[in-house]
DNA sequence: CTGTTAGCGCTTTCAG
DNA sequence: CTGAAAGCGCTAACAG
């Protein structure tokens, strides 16, 4: 089997090389009794075809590149894997690559790497970081099909899916509000994100309709703002230890995702005091595990395999049918508040 | 940018493309200044290799095929993100899939995708499963350099990467009987995988070594256990349940893994008792979350990083050394028993 | 309906 | 040290 090439299905089958081609692909005319022959010549040689020749020669590498950021989210496991599975049904390969935090230098080499393989298109679920901002302009210049998923601001003439994340946020605070909350943290971005973040936003909507002042020290992100970051376990954890020691501390806390929630909640724990008795915890994204932490997480549940099926429905859509020029689409889906045990009435004082 | 071939390079620095070709690798003799030209022109003109076109001449692809199981445990996660960053660091191409429970036809297709893109080597981390079975039988015949990684059985002729499962379930089998337990059950696995499964068999090694008969009604897997699967927290969690509704239920639950434990300490919290003073409850992993949840989860740290540095460095020395005949390596590194509070004396009565 | 032919972009002898 | 030339395995016209 090293090396079977097109040539020896056509020798085995009797046929040219161009008659198995189209064989291969059901692609223009071909007997149906020598279609018959190829077919089991294929199998009787366990003939794969040579993608590498393919997109050399056919132009298209068949190959969909996509780069998400934090893998140590399950949120984005989750992703990955719905988009993997649809795209592969499709007939196409899906190229991951994950960028976080190994450096510019790293993730420019993943992202070169990750171009050379001449995808057919992109899909990009990254936060707003320098280097995924140069592979758009890229994509963009090189005429390269691109999907966004879950960039609030929608770039430009880029396809996005995108879930309604300050909606959600909002309806998030609004439900902690009518628990009686009025002390309420937001963690895991700092103030001065709130343009990109829009469950920030929303946090800061909500709490300005209600007429409640926000102080800054409400709003804590991660020790180093220099650069976007992927909030995580210990970035909740950290910024809660913080919210725990001012004078008065919240009595509800929402955390950007879950994975910082459940570092909240860790840090809460730790103190002494109990979620949601004295603290109410909200998270984001409803990640499998969060109905099973203890307690069991309150939290919107963001359609996340919807959305990695939808951008790769998108980016197909423009590949089959490249000439057609269809104005750039912008999706958003809405959450869905989750209420579990780790939130309720605000502590009576 | 669409379309910077090589040739548009060689223009550029006004020497031919066979130069550029040795310039760019710095592979045989080049002038310096002429070098320096084609540099130049190659930034100038932003231009990247194109892949498929190196890997059809050269006979190599760059890729290295890697296929993991369950994506939604985070332990996967892990060993994926060490494998990328190892591999694309040492200038190949990480195409990862994952194969779980989307169907035999699904997974053939999966590993089908991967073969056409003729990886150079090939790193598997799943289950042993028929489907993956079958895509090493092919990497031997095709011969196909193939790294294992936490296959109980190291599959004869293949390097392997492992960490000591058995082992590891032993001293925390053991550590759970120091601490007075006697009706320990182990959930994540069936008693008839005992044979695939070295955390299982560590378990009923200890158990045997204590003289402890371990009943049958001890050890329970997932509901349908028809073929392997990877168990999560839902498995632990109806494991679980059920191990509560024996007459005399267990005092400890080990795990198959982290995720699996938290589905168990899920179920036991449901059912009124609490960890680890009505039972106690182990994993296996140690996870990013694993020290998080409530309570923290007492387990055996496993250094999946290491794990998958390592398969990627045995891999890539064969692959830089195509004519040296190394003998298989198989190494087993050891875990770490990580006590936290999920842990405790057995209760007195 | 089928076979011949001309490359896709690149690497690699092989003569200069 | 450098350029010309011959393909890698496959697809897509193009004549049969």
């Amino acid at each position: 089997m090293p090396g079977v090439t097109i040539h020896d299905v056509a020798a085995h089958a009797g046929v040219s090389i161009s008659t198995a081609s189209r064989a291969l692909r059901g692609i223009g005319y071909v007997d149906a009794g020598k279609r018959e022959l190829v077919l089991r010549a294929v199998a009787a040689l366990g003939y794969v075809p040579d993608a590498s020749a393919q997109a050399l020669r056919a132009r298209r590498s068949g190959v969909i590149g996509i780069v998400v950021g934090d893998l140590g989210n399950p949120h984005t496991a989750t992703l990955v894997h719905s988009i993997e599975k649809y795209v592969s049904a499709r007939g196409y390969t899906a190229l991951f690559t994950s960028v976080v935090d190994d450096g510019e230098a790293m993730e420019q080499k993943a992202l070169q790497t990750m171009l050379r393989q001449r995808p057919d298109g992109l899909i990009v679920a990254t936060l707003q970081t320098h280097i995924s901002d140069l592979l758009l302009q890229q994509a963009r210049r090189a005429g390269l099909p691109t999907t966004l998923i879950g960039r609030s601001l929608a770039s430009g003439d880029f396809d996005s899916i995108t879930s309604n994340y300050q909606r959600g946020s909002e309806i998030l605070t609004d439900y902690l509000l009518s628990l009686g909350h009025r002390r309420i943290a937001f963690v895991g971005a700092h103030l001065s994100e709130a343009e990109h973040v829009g469950r920030l936003r929303g946090y800061l909507a909500a709490m300005q309709r209600a007429r409640i002042k926000v102080r800054p020290d409400w709003v804590v992100g991660d020790d180093k703002p220099a650069r976007p970051y992927y909030p995580n376990s210990l970035t909740g954890y950290r910024a809660a230890k913080r919210l725990l020691q001012l004078r008065t501390h919240p009595s509800a806390i929402m955390a950007r995702n879950d994975v910082t929630a459940i570092g909240v909640i860790q840090a809460i724990t730790e103190a002494g005091l109990s979620v949601p008795e004295d603290v109410s915890v909200t998270g984001f994204d409803d990640i499998p595990l969060a109905g099973f932490i203890a307690p069991a997480l309150t939290t919107m549940s963001q359609p996340t395999e919807k959305e990695g099926e939808l951008a790769a429905e998108f980016l197909i859509a423009r590949l089959e049918r490249p000439d057609e020029v269809i104005a750039p689409r912008a999706l958003t889906l809405e959450c869905n508040l989750i209420v579990r045990a780790s939130s309720a009435r605000a502590p009576s004082r």
